[in-house]
Order: C-alpha cells, then structure tokens, then sequence
DNA sequence: TTACAATTATTGTATATACAAATGTATGTT
DNA sequence: AACATACATTTGTATATACAATAATTGTAA
C-alpha cells in the first residue's frame, strides 16, 4: 500500500489529489481484506450487509426500500440480493399485508447463527486493516471522515 | 454522508468497525462523484487511471503488466479495458518489438487533449468532494491513510 | 368512483468484472 | 533439436451490476 509508488508516476499531484486517491486506495484494500474473509463462507459484502441491517431490525421487517437506504447497492439489485440470501435460507421474504406493494423480509436462524459466525471472521479482517492503527489515530480519522 | 444513521441501526458499533464502515462510506461517495462527472465523457474511471498513467509514461509505451500494476483491476479486465480505449482512438496498441509476448500501449494525440478536459472535471469534482476540508485537515488525512 | 399519478418492487438487457483456461512467445535443459 | 517451463496477454464463461422498462398496488383529486 504505498501511494508514493504510484503516484511518483505523474509528475507532482497536487495535495487533494493525492488525498482522494490515497483514500480510494485504502478503501480498495479494505475491500479486499473483507471480501476475501468473507469468501469462505461464500457471502459477499452486499449480502453481509443486509444480514446485519436485518439484525439490527430486532425482529421488525424490512422492505426493501429500507434496506436500498442503507446500503450502496441500487434497489434493481436489492431485490436478487435477496433472492440470493432466500435461496441460502438466511432470510425469508413475504408480502406485507398492510401495503401490498411492499415486501417485508426477515432474518431467519440459520441466518442470524451464519452471521455470528460471519462477525468473528470481520472481527479478524479488522484486525488485519487496522494493526497499525491505535484509539487515537481512529478516533482522528473518524472526525475527519465526518467533514465529508 | 451521515454515518450516525446508518450506524445506529445496530446496538454499539464499535470504534474499528465503525471507522471501517465509515471509511467504505466515504470512499462510495468519492467513487460516485468522480464516476458522474466522468460519465458526461463517456469515460470510465478505469479507462481515466489508464490515460493518466499513459501520460505519466512521458512518451514511453507502457504494456499491460505495467498498467495493471498500477491499477486495481484484474489483467482479464485490462485488456478490454484498453480495447474500449483503442476504439475510441484514445490510446494506441502495438506489439513489442523486442518481446513480441508483450504490447505497447501509448496515448494518442486526442488521448492527450481529451485527458485535458478530464483534468478540468476532475478538479470541480474534487472541489465538491473537499469542500469542507481544509489543507490542515488534507495532510492529517493522508498521514493517517499513510498507517494502512 | 373513476382516472391519473405516485409508490414499491421486479424484470429485461446491456455492460462490467472475476476467475479459469487457452494462446502465443520466449527461455532453459538435456 | 526437442521438450518442458515460464511469461504476457487474450478469450470464454459465469456472475454481478446499472439503467430503463414494466407490473402491481395505493393515494388522490375531479
């Protein structure tokens, strides 16, 4: 991960070049990282994310326009993501009975049981991005992330 | 760009998780920025780091390993990537003399020119995306992004 | 209440990407 | 020279994603 190499390629870049190239790198690397981990149980980061929002719903459903808010991924997706994870057994979707336009989709065991699992493997990918960062310098970079 | 409410859906993030997840957040929203100015020039931001990179070769061919180092893509991609390029008249392809395993790739006349125009919508993007950072905060960011 | 607009989700299709296998070229060994 | 091996790139194919079009339901205003 060294940014010098490949920017030493154009001539001088200026500073807030550099910076939004530097970030992107480090996101690419983090994505990495993660969808390797995430690879062994095969589940992709989309689908991880979708378990974990369904978590945090405690029970309530989600729709899908819910769960297209919280994630990055376009709703045309959102909808064979699902399909995906319904195959797999991890979620189960039904047709809300109040709005019929909408779906209500669901957490299931096995579901929350893969996602356990699923967190300590994060947990050790974490590890991996940040051992050279310590409380500080996240709590730093946090506060600089927030002025985006 | 607000982390908090995708954050509180579950429980207590974590300060690790969270920057992790903040980080990606961020970096989604450069991509989107950067891809949007870029799309009004039909261009990919893929096909833009490989015109950059051509520029930067200073008259010197660059083969695909090259750029593919330089680049997250994978070698499968890369080549149809300057496929694209070649189609559009903006880089050229010819087969290395001296190895003939390997090709060269060089930037055209108005690979050049409209590598101009990009630079132009590159820097309002950046100035969208910077808007509220100041160089005091572009160097501690970098410093931090330098620890991954 | 009927017609029209808005909402919610799905599907079709074109393009992009990842991964593995294949191609063509060069190098080394016997 | 013949063969195996390594290298650089390309191609095939399966999967993922983006964007537009469509379907189904609900809201609303005349």
């Amino acid at each position: 991960m060294n940014v010098e190499e490949i920017i030493k390629t154009e001539k001088k870049i200026p500073l807030p070049s550099r910076t939004i190239i530097h970030l992107s790198l480090v996101a690419n690397k983090i994505n990495e990282i993660i969808t390797c981990s995430l690879k062994a149980y095969e589940m992709s980061l989309e689908q991880f994310n979708v378990l974990r929002i369904l978590r945090g719903q405690k029970g309530k459903p989600a729709n899908l326009s819910t769960l297209n808010e919280r994630m990055i991924t376009k709703m045309s997706n959102t909808t064979r993501l699902v399909d995906k994870l319904i195959l797999k057994g991890f979620v189960d979707r039904s047709i809300c009975p109040s709005n019929r336009r909408k779906v209500e989709i669901r957490i299931t065991k096995p579901g929350e049981e893969i996602l356990l699992e699923l967190d300590k493997a994060m947990q050790k990918a974490e590890e991996r991005i940040l051992n050279n960062l310590n409380t500080k310098d996240l709590e730093e970079l946090n506060k600089l992330l927030d002025k985006f």
